[in-house]
DNA sequence: TTGTAGGCGTTATCAC
DNA sequence: GTGATAACGCCTACAA
């Protein structure tokens, strides 16, 4: 009762004497359907190990069985926990990922990403941030029927659409620990223009708000999260008006340019200065002193995103939409030297 | 003149007049066409803006217009590369490129992908390292009609199916690097088991054994490829019969581990002991003091791939087939100091 | 609840 | 050289 070649949907309509409809309804899990027929036909596809063709699927419901992550060349620590966090998330069903990347400043950028959803028609996308903040790439992929999940750092679309980090809120915890331990002149080291780093800042300023602590223009540097713009940023508040007794930076790659500018300046980690990163990257414990940070939960906003879409209706539209960063308490931190 | 919705080549061959079956072959080049007939189905083309649908070609050629990325947990900066250079590779193609991660040590890793390549009908894959070495993948692409290209460190397939760096010449010139600096204690942190660890091995014994130096079994410590291993292998070889001048690392991660393991032991870094890695990640370059390391050509390996894959006939067999690393010189190496 | 006819958009076969 | 016609394998109407 074999088939030649692979099994196709006819195979299993003939071996069950049904229509192709009705094995289709089976694979569809179609509601009105005899449970008799459906356990009969079941048994015939595990027989003979009919799997559905995905290309012919794709053609008939105009759709892709495939996620498409869609980034702005973030760094590749954040690209790869994304990856692995969709992954998980498609694990154990028949879609894959796909990854596309784009220029965030082209002017064609909206075109591009139009070109690639009309070519691929992935079944949804997550737009990685930065460029999760284009409002008008989430119209056109409403416009375009198809799903998509930003990662974002505050609310900007409907909760179906988002996931989301409390990135100001895990700022404002960091900084409040610094000024537990004592610091008072905490400097700043901020991500480049984008949502995200803008949360971190309103966290540190709150803090210091809360606190009664002045923030004044010298306690804030501007990077690019490159470690390169770490170092700079670093020397800057090092060099400014006040020698900060700690810093808190956006990102990990900047906090731990901020290290190396410590150390050309001849301070030593963390006695002489305080350093607190975010991403909790892996490099961060493997550094010398390794470095505190903030945890940010990038597998596990990207696995509710890859739920999100897959899941369709049944879904929480409110999965992944506040998780939570949390403090690794590591080496760079101590009270500030009293000199 | 115009279409509703989006143009099929329904369209373009109604409005040129001509067959769908010629406006099939003006679209794949076919030779046996009249300039004429091609001419003007072109421009029909390009007036009403038609784009093939690739699903339907999915359907019809029993492959999609992709590229899989089959890997096995490789480091992040390693995997963000490949598919940066396998993206070089398609750029301005209709390819796009997916990602499929396996695990190596599932006894049933060859069913899994061949579930994935049956599923998904890539037009071709790339094999990361370790993987790469796996016989009874390459075989099973051939089985199934799929293109694949492998990324290996010796000459395990034809050269159409591989691209390969000179890794042993390339720890063999690095090697020779410390020896001509005075070094002559320098220990070697090997990778795990697989090809490309071995030719890192082979070509630091080829140097030392050429230098007339002996490798002595306390010379050698084995690692995971990871910073925690690169600690303990660190630990090991500072702490084994005699201490060497230098150490080089099969990666730049172990690398930073043994900086690591000789700071806990009060060594200063270069001056106490110098220390290559292999990789030239990032993070190399950003620590403190910066690590010699040997740049790896990744990305210009997949990009070779890639275009290996969707190159067809035409393409060069030996593309990307003797790609050379080279030594990047830092900070992380002086010569022995006369205690 | 199930089946029939037709469509999704392309390529392959084989005549002309 | 070119064009009917039939795949490719599934899904959506609509009918029964």
């Amino acid at each position: 009762m074999t088939v030649n070649g692979k099994p196709t949907i006819n195979d299993v309509a003939r071996i069950a004497k049904v229509s192709k409809k009705t094995v289709s309804r089976v694979i569809n899990k179609s509601p009105l359907l005899s449970e008799k027929t459906r356990v009969q036909v079941e048994q015939v596809i595990a027989d003979i190990g009919y799997v559905p063709n995905p290309q012919a699927r794709a053609l008939a419901l105009r759709r892709n069985f495939i996620i498409a992550a869609i980034h702005d060349n973030p760094n590749a620590q954040f690209l790869v926990n994304v990856q692995q966090g969709i992954l998980e998330g498609i694990a154990g069903t028949e879609f894959g990922l796909m990854v596309e990347p784009v220029d965030r400043n082209s002017p064609t950028i909206v075109d591009d990403i139009r070109g690639f959803l009309e070519r691929q028609r992935p079944y949804g996308v997550v737009f990685l941030p930065p460029i999760s903040e284009n409002d008008e790439l989430a119209s056109l992929c409403d416009s375009l029927g198809t799903k998509y999940v930003r990662m974002v750092s505050r609310e900007l679309d409907k909760p179906e659409h988002i996931v989301m980090s409390n990135d100001r809120e895990a700022v404002y915890g960091a900084v409040k620990h610094l000024i537990a331990m004592g610091h008072e002149k905490i400097g700043f080291i901020e991500g480049p223009d984008s949502l995200s780093p803008a949360e971190r800042r309103a966290g540190y300023e709150q803090a210091m708000e809360e606190a009664g602590l002045p923030v004044h223009d010298w306690m804030i540097a501007k990077g690019r999260y490159t470690f390169e713009s770490g170092v700079e940023a670093g020397l800057a508040l090092i060099d400014g008006e006040a020698r900060p007794t700690a810093i808190f930076a956006s990102n990990d790659e900047m906090a731990i340019g901020a290290v190396i500018a410590a150390r050309r300046r001849g301070i030593e980690i963390p006695r002489g200065l305080s350093i607190i990163g975010f991403d909790d990257t892996p490099l961060s414990s493997h550094i010398w002193p390794s470095l505190t940070t903030v945890r940010w939960p990038i597998v596990e906003m990207a696995k509710a995103a890859a739920t999100k879409i897959i899941g369709g209706e049944e879904a929480d539209p409110n999965l992944g939409v506040k998780l939570s960063s949390t403090l690794m308490e590591r080496d760079s931190v101590v009270p500030p030297s009293r000199v």
